[in-house]
DNA sequence: CTTTTCTCCTGTATGC
DNA sequence: TGCATACAGGAGAAAA
């Protein structure tokens, strides 16, 4: 599932394959897929023609392309890939994916980009750049931890004040961006924190030490092009992630624990999965 | 206001 | 074999 490795793994592909281009014609296949811009599908694809993607940027979840406005200040097309999208840069004669949404053609006849997501909880908008250069329609979402903005200890101090369970805090996107159900268990593991534990009964040191080691994980997982469990993720050429070998939690139910051997469980947390292991994440009574 | 639950979607795996 | 059900889960709307 894409959390913040893999869409960077994403817009790093986009950085060297669409950068500098000129979309030729936007093609939407049905209305979904652009149903987070309000003006509706048509109004996307008329503004996207003759546009020239000058910057691919991330922020947690989400990746934008700077495309150039005539006459005005730069756009962004919005895109989060959901749990299953994917963002494919091929040739224009590939056959249409069974999931195809979005077809960006350029003006150079080259490669196409493609938005194709299986579930469609993924979509693509044009929103406004703020002054910070983040798109106003994500304002909401915090910095992920590997941006200039990040501040740790304003995060911790955030986070030491819900009452929430930790991992619910970690997953919310206005604490901390980037982060989704595989890596909250993978740093929470690392941190030897159990996510059910509530936020405010850790101690600020202790938060920063989750925080940490989840920015670690990433960067590791980032590292080896991502987690792929199947061919749901995949890079903008098709390739997947080997991360999924490196997992110590997330999806290891019964295995040992690489510390302490002790069997991985997993519970049901927030209507999904939830991976520790109970000797090295003991937890709350 | 904060916090939690529900909903969107489809392919795959499992149970009867 | 066939059909029903569970599950994967990010984000935002809706409800509490």
């Amino acid at each position: 599932m894409p959390e913040l490795p893999e869409v960077e793994v994403v817009r790093r592909g986009l950085a060297e394959r669409v950068t500098g281009r000129t979309i030729a014609e936007a093609a939407l296949h049905g209305a979904r897929v652009a149903r987070r811009h309000i003006p509706g599908p048509d109004d996307l694809a008329a503004r996207l023609q003759g546009r020239t993607v000058r910057a691919a940027r991330r922020r947690g979840k989400y990746l934008w392309l700077v495309l150039d406005a005539p006459d005005d200040e730069p756009v962004a097309l919005l895109i989060h890939l959901g749990m299953s999208g994917q963002l494919l840069v091929e040739r224009p004669e590939a056959p249409d994916e069974r999931h195809l949404h979005a077809r960006l053609s350029f003006d150079d006849g080259g490669d196409e980009l493609r938005f194709v997501d299986q579930r469609t909880f993924g979509g693509i908008s044009l929103s406004d750049l703020s002054a910070d250069g983040v798109p106003l329609t994500i304002a909401h979402i915090a910095p992920d931890p590997f941006e200039a903005a990040y501040d740790e200890a304003a995060v911790v101090r955030r986070i030491t004040a819900s009452t929430s369970a930790v991992k619910r805090v970690l997953l919310d996107q206005r604490y901390v961006s980037g982060v989704g159900n595989i890596y909250a268990d993978e740093g929470l593991w690392r941190a030897r924190v159990h996510g059910g534990r509530p936020a405010s009964s850790l101690t600020k040191p202790a938060v920063a030490r989750i925080l940490r080691h989840t920015r670690e994980v990433m960067a590791a997982a980032l590292e080896q092009g991502g987690t792929s469990f199947d061919a749901l993720y995949v890079n903008v050429n098709g390739a997947s992630g080997y991360f999924e070998r490196s997992l110590a939690a997330y999806g290891q139910e019964g295995r040992p624990c690489r510390r302490c051997g002790t069997p991985i469980r997993r519970v049901a947390f927030m209507n999904r999965s939830s991976y520790f292991c109970p000797r090295c994440q003991r937890a709350p009574r």
